[in-house]
Order: structure tokens, then sequence, then C-alpha cells
DNA sequence: GTATCACTTGAGCGTTTGTTCAAGTGATAC
DNA sequence: GTATCACTTGAACAAACGCTCAAGTGATAC
């Protein structure tokens, strides 16, 4: 732990709430840490992606029905399968000709639900006064 | 340009196991739905913007002190606060001269823990001795 | 009024990203 | 062996992204 007098980052120089400043820099994960963190929401950032990672959270899929399901070609599904599989989001099997994808872990579905939740939210539910304005 | 055989539902036309992307198609949500959860999950991927919301989750702070913290341009942060305000992940009140941020919900919280929780899981889970696999 | 502070905004620019196309790999069938 | 199927991979390119810079806005102080 560190000393509480220690501000050798967030000193009188720069910043208006010197004392925010260094409470934050305190509790907050590393800057590494958060990086690694936004790269793996980063393979959840983009459609493709996810209109996989959904289809397989209902059943495994080869790349060709994946493909068809999309409406894309098979080359583009398959450079998305393996920036899934390079993040550990998907696992395969092979059964003959035919490579078989599905979710690696339950925490991806956790990840999933999540976000969903919260875009429910976000569109004004009918009883929730959370509602914000513009 | 699509052929003949091109349906809207799936079909023994073009997919190698039809029941399957049926099943699937049934059971997934909508790609306009899903469309929206890449958008969300896009805000979360960068590094920046996850720093912020980070710091703001400990308190809330100004955009001096945070462009000071991240170690960035106030420019940069404004730019990157407008498009977390935009998904309503933050919110803001003024003081004077001094607009303070915070989170806008207990969402967002969850969100960010979800991810952390994920890392710690890939990275060395209990159970799994296959570290630094790749 | 002018000046300053805290912050926002638009344009510009280099980097990153996702798709397409063409070529390549690995497994099965003959 | 050759042929085909299911899929992968690398290069190329347009679109999207994030930062910088300069100008602009709104509130306070004088």
């Amino acid at each position: 732990m560190c000393d509480a007098t220690d501000q050798n980052l967030a000193d009188e120089s720069q910043f208006i709430h010197p004392n925010i400043v260094a409470t934050v820099q305190k509790e907050s994960p590393s800057p590494e840490l958060l990086s690694d963190l936004a790269d793996l929401y980063k393979i959840f950032g983009d459609s493709t992606r996810v209109q996989i990672l959904s289809a397989l959270r209902v059943h495994e899929m080869c790349v060709g029905d994946l493909a068809g399901l999309l409406n894309m070609t098979l080359s583009a599904v398959s450079h998305q399968l393996r920036a899934l599989r390079a993040n550990k989001l998907v696992k395969s099997r092979r059964d003959g000709k035919i490579i078989f994808y599905s979710l690696a872990d339950a925490h991806v579905e956790a990840i999933l639900d999540m976000g969903l939740e919260h875009l429910q939210e976000i569109n004004c539910p009918p009883h929730d006064p959370h509602c914000f304005e513009e």
C-alpha cells in the first residue's frame, strides 16, 4: 500500500484538485491493465464479431454456415474468427473437413448479456425512473 | 446479385447444416440489436476512454485533472468525453467555470468489472496450469 | 466593457480496422 | 497420384478512428 502523503505525481503544479487526482491514482487499476481491458472490449466492438458470438451462443457452427447466416464471405468470417480465437473467446474442433466453432467459456455469454441489459436500460424502460432526457 | 436459391430462411439451398442455422436464426437477437451492442462495446474499446471511466469510478473529476492524470491534452480528453456523453456512460455538472464528470449509472461499473474479471480468468485460471499458452 | 479560465468544437492528418481478392493449406474421395 | 471441399492467410485499399492544432464558447473576475 502507498503512503497517504505520497503525491509525487499529483502535486500542486498542474492539477486543479491534486488531492482528488492522488486518490484516483491510488484506487484505479494501472493503465497497462486498463489497456488490456480496452483491447478485450475492442473485440466485442464490431458488429460482425458480435453476431458470430451471439450465433455460437445458440449452437456450435462451421465457418460456411456462419458466413451464410451473416451473408458474408468465407474469408471475412474466417478473419474475424481468427481475432476471436486469438483472444480466446471461441474454440474450435475439427470433424473431417469441417471445423466447428463454439464459445470458449461462460464468461463470453456473461459479457454479451451485460451489454444487452445496459442497452435496454438506456432505451427508456417502461417503469424505471432512471430515464434521462437528452 | 443473388442466385435463384437465395432465400430468407435457412433451407437446404446453401447451408451445410440448414437446421442448425435455422435454430440460430430464431434464437439469436436481431442483427440491428447486435449492431447496437457492438457500438456500445466500441466505446469501451479504447484505452483513453477506459482510463477515464475507471478514474470517474473512483471520484468525479474535471477535464483538466483528467487530462493531467492521463498525461493527455485537454482537447483529446474532451473529445473522448463527448463520445462517452453521447452514449450516456458519463454525466456532467457545472460548478462555476469547472465542469465535473461522473459515471452515468452503476451499469457502467458492472461492465468494467465484468471485463476485468474475464482478464483475470484468461491470464491464470485457478484450476488450469495452461498459463502463457499460445 | 476586457481578460482570463475551463472547456468545446471543427479541420486535418497519420494510424488502425474490416473487407475483398487471390493464393495456399489440410483433409477426404476417387 | 488428382480433384474437390472447407477453410486460412497475406496483400491491398477504403473507411473509421484518435490525436493535434487552432479557433470558439460560456462563465467568472475585474
